[in-house]
DNA sequence: TATGAATGAGGATTCATTCAT
DNA sequence: CATGAATGAATCCTCATTCAT
């Protein structure tokens, strides 16, 4: 059964994403994406000219929902109520597989901070910190602000670990992300 | 001048570990450590016998530390004190190169994970959890206790980051994760 | 604006000439012809049954306009005068595209021998010595008349590297070009 | 029986310029040549840093013998005897191997002048007309003095074409070269 | 007249590892 | 205590070519 057209370069994607979050992005090879997919390498290369392409496009569509969240937010007053939408947006963000993207983000550290895609994502993510936290504020506060994202993203590392399911894990995540913020 | 005896295998652990920790594991090569330290590849396979060996060796002092850590942890009630008492005591292991080593192991998730050594010290790190948190607290809890380590971690990501020197931040991050154990 | 009938073809040609040329054969790909053009490399596969094709259809005119000059010169009794008038001909077919076609083939030597078309100009080429100097002649005789059409195709090399425009290296050349011919 | 020391690595600058040379530079792979010494590609690498490090390494003993050359005649008058003699070293430094790699250089335009060695070869072939005739001669002395060195190399493409030996065409070259010398 | 999608073969290069000396 | 020389397996990537539409 062929694969439909536009087919191809969605799953090649999925694959990546997949593999690039569970064993690591250098770990994965072209050769073991194309396998999986029942295709050539060559044809990844008609869809994407490099593999640090494959992961450009993955982190675009997370890309645009963050900016929008960024500028979204910095056109209102710095409000404690503000800076709790916000968190709670990012983690609405995060669900799906922009979480995937995120645990494949800060499990390659090395790796990604060489591809563009990676390092423009990284320094979005730490100018978050000027939403959530003032810049005089306490060194405490300052951290904790920080932790608060971590807080998100790390519901992603638990699967599993503790006994509860997904949902309850996020929503037990999101309260704690919020209760890392300043308290005004 | 010639190398000390002894002097060599140790100044393959520092560089070694210097590498890992900016580059990634899977991006260094024996030949760029080698060629850091002036000595040819084949001589590291005399001190080493292979790549993964470098990071046991790497992991073993650490290994020793924490273990040591825990077993005294163990022998004790599980009181609020003993565990603030933990978390002191850990944020003082983290402290030089053991913490660039916890950085290596949280930046390189997957690659750590294949090693035996790496994936040792993950589930150690995981078991701590036991300790700074009952089993059957709230889930908010749960996660807040480990985020508690994750906030000394984090002290080592931001080196720079945040405009304050080291120890400051080592200070506020310890306070930040007391704050976060369960609070009775 | 549409491309016309039939330019599409010729266009490839034109294309293909110049990086040919410029590049060498095999550091010049089907796609960057295709993308020079606007095209797809399958829409050269429909004017073109192989790349090695195109190169045929390049050598086609030159093929003709020598072997016209060939036959002509067969006809005659070889004087003094018959060679000049060769050596004049043949300066005149060199210009245009035709001296990029040569010089194509003169840098090209390895690529070129293997393709057919190539290789059947390289003899034509060769047997023009016959015309331009006896078989008995001596030795430096028998050079001066290679080297005769070799200086022709030079000024195609020396374009810009003597400060004189193109109009009056060719003259030159071809002053140099007769004045090596055997003088009786 | 097991190759001696040193030996690869000059074995494979030797296959290499005989490969390059008959089937240019771009066709010639690694794993040809290291088929042809029953070594791995990888031997290769470690007597070369990558497959331009060995043109660079063939170019390197004729770059000194053409650097000495050249600094040598800079440094006298020049003279008609100077240049003849100019041309009578270069001829003898032609002869053997230096020979071959001149084949290669002038029928791998394209691909030599993109390599770091060969360009710099181009530019210090070039340069030699500074000293076979004045700046100001009239322009088909210009084009004779070039032509003449090109003699001497064409009798590297007329291996076997002439019906005469090897060294009796290279004496009837260097004759023809000296003729193409401005008279005064 | 073309294109979109794919392939198979091959390219240069890098890596961890081995072993005789 | 170390080197010099080499290997086998893998990597990313490019190319000419094909074919259904």
């Amino acid at each position: 059964m062929p694969r439909r057209r536009g087919d191809t370069r969605e799953q090649i994607r999925e694959v990546a994403l997949e593999l690039f979050a569970e064993q690591g992005y250098e770990k994965t090879s072209l050769r073991e994406i194309s396998e999986r997919l029942g295709v050539t390498k060559a044809a990844l290369y008609y869809h994407f000219k490099t593999k640090e392409d494959i992961v450009t496009s993955l982190f675009e569509d997370f890309h645009a929902d963050v900016d929008e969240l960024y500028s979204w937010a910095r056109e209102q007053p710095l409000t404690p109520e503000l800076r709790r939408e916000f968190v709670r947006r990012y983690a609405e963000i995060i669900k799906g597989s922009g979480g995937t993207l995120m645990r494949f983000m800060h499990e390659n550290g090395p790796a990604v901070r060489e591809l563009k895609a990676g390092g423009d994502m990284r320094k979005r993510f730490l100018s978050f910190a000027e939403i959530l936290v003032d810049k005089d504020a306490s060194l405490p506060d300052q951290i904790r602000a920080r932790l608060s994202l971590f807080s998100l993203n790390m519901s992603l590392f638990l699967k599993g670990e503790i006994g509860a399911d997904d949902e309850a894990v996020q929503a037990a995540a999101l309260e704690v992300a919020l209760g890392l913020l300043p308290s005004d």
